[in-house]
DNA sequence: CTGTTAGCGCGTTCAT
DNA sequence: ATGAACGCGCTAACAG
């Protein structure tokens, strides 16, 4: 089977394959008759024009390539089964798509994935990338800051977003923690807990700070470092967590740096046979799907996944359209979300 | 940023690009030292060869397509979050990646999804696709089965799987229901209910059938038309045929299309206090994570998605290659998994 | 309006 | 062993 090409085309319509070139690009100086004549033919022969080809003579490839690093300890599946980066991943293609662009997914712990990356990059296949889970230092992702860069989750760089300084898109972390201690103060608790998520991550960190920070500011009760635990992000963290609190320091409030881990605590709780929100109030952060069907409904902050996939698509394809953009940094507002925790 | 290209590492290792390419693509009639001076230059300028170009010259492209049927009453998130093809996705580029292929993924609820699959695949971006939700005679996929073309989850076509015939990845459905019939048969249960998946989804009807046949085939209790409910594969569909079921006929097992509807079914019992598996056994199928995790936590019939991934990918890969292979259909074992329920 | 021509970057004979 | 030259299929600049 071989292929059909543009000569092809231009053979049957007896013009010249530039003539087939203008049709398919859609330029104005082509009479509507020979268009026509030329479309149907086209759409006869089921003819389309090799991309390569067309990538190879100047037109840009719409092909973007999305980069999640999971840690090694991460099988596949549970990647996109996270009922975090699952979601996402579909939410960035989606953006992606609707915009005319498609996407490569590449996860680190496929063998050579740096490598490959390298070539899907210089090599012009993608000509941009979304980088997810990678610390903006790592020396592996620095070479591709002079191309079309985005970073999520991680701190923003100085410099200019339009030379080699990759975009950061993150969630406002800090505001969120902010949303959550106003919660639990005005329901008058006093003693309140923290269990972080994992702090070897960037909104690990961010959501500490941002607990600390809020803490300090509205100033409705002690910040007590000693009700601040280590967790992971994980459900077991958050069980775990939970039930070393109210064994040492009983706490009527316990934020947790997302939802799954507040899941978790939800559930040593249950177990504990304490009340929520009776005797603790208990917050999470992301809003994932889970939070509203758990008893009691989870409060929580809104990380919506939609509008950061879609800043950070957006954001990408105007740097490879070459436009010009303002700042490294995008941030995502988040939200309160009351119910019954 | 002007590309740095063959011709400029000619120039700087003082021989002619011909060589260049030789040392890329490990050719054996170049000089020890010669290669060694030209990689080194390489390294240095951290050259990359233009993909696309050397794809125009012959070499395949190793990108494969990978297009999701999402309903279009789906939202984007909830097929990357829908707790099977989610974790499908991840493992299809894992499998993918670990053969040296990239998958570039869409969805189908994304606009132009159809057209732009003809441009990715006729345009020769990708050699191959793997499709999942499609069915096999939807006039939209068949103009791709002269290409390399997998399809999982749908009735295997007759023909030759080296032509036009797409080849076909499935669970063997109607094994695993028949372990599940046996399960709750040596559990003395003599009302078996089923709760069907969506049977606009081949693994819904086959799940189905197999169901009818073992009950026939074990001939252990009668099998009653009257207590087999629609369902849609949802945990909302479990949880609403169950509380039917329960009021009119009292079955002493309930048999569900996948997890979600079963624990949707265990839910229901929970409220009705029946006890599990005291009055009522329930047999799940996909054996998904939260599977374990329920309370009881749910027998069910292992349906291992990195099996299939690997299958599917394994068999394109094979076609794309061009190695001849036996049969159009790809059958995945499923194996009964025993827990409380 | 339309055809001719020159690349795009690389793989691959074919000579040398 | 190695360079020159052709072609992959298409876009775009240039001439008519």
């Amino acid at each position: 089977m071989t292929r059909i090409t543009a000569d092809d085309i231009a053979r049957m319509a007896n013009v010249s394959r530039s003539t087939i070139s203008r049709v398919v690009n859609d330029y104005p100086n082509v009479p509507e008759e020979t268009r026509r004549r030329v479309m149907e033919i086209i759409q006869k022969t089921g003819y389309v024009p090799h991309q390569q080809a067309r990538n190879l003579a100047g037109v840009q490839s719409r092909i973007l390539l999305l980069f999640i690093n999971n840690n090694n300890d991460y099988y596949a599946d549970k990647i996109a089964g996270s009922t975090f980066f699952g979601p996402l991943t579909a939410l960035l293609i989606d953006s992606a798509n609707r915009r005319g662009y498609d996407i490569i997914v590449t996860q680190s712990s496929a063998p050579h994935s740096w490598e490959r990356t390298r070539h899907l990059l210089f090599g012009r296949v993608a000509s941009g990338a979304v980088f997810v889970g990678v610390a903006n230092k790592d020396p592996r992702v620095r070479p591709f800051y002079p191309l079309p860069t985005v970073i999520l989750d991680h701190k923003p760089m100085k410099g200019d977003p339009n030379g080699p300084v990759p975009s950061a898109v993150n969630f406002d972390n800090r505001g969120g923690m902010e949303w959550a201690v106003r919660h639990v103060l005005e329901k008058n608790c006093r003693k309140i807990a923290y269990i972080t998520g994992n702090l070897g991550i960037y909104s690990g960190r961010e959501r500490l700070t941002g607990f600390r920070q809020a803490m300090k500011r509205l100033d409705g009760a002690p910040l007590l470092e000693e009700l601040i635990i280590q967790g992971d992000f994980s459900e077991q963290s958050g069980y775990i967590g939970a039930k070393a609190l109210m064994e040492t320091h009983q706490p009527d409030a316990v934020i947790s740096g997302d939802d799954e881990c507040a899941i978790g605590v939800l559930r040593a709780l249950e177990e504990l046979k304490v009340s929520v929100p009776g005797e603790v109030s208990v917050v999470g952060f992301d809003d994932i799907e889970l939070s509203r069907y758990v008893k009691p409904s989870l409060s929580t902050i809104s990380a919506p996944k939609r509008d950061i996939a879609d800043k950070a698509v957006e954001r990408l394809v105007d740097l490879v359209e070459g436009r010009q953009v303002q700042s490294s940094s995008i941030v995502i507002p988040t939200a309160f979300i009351p119910r019954e925790s």
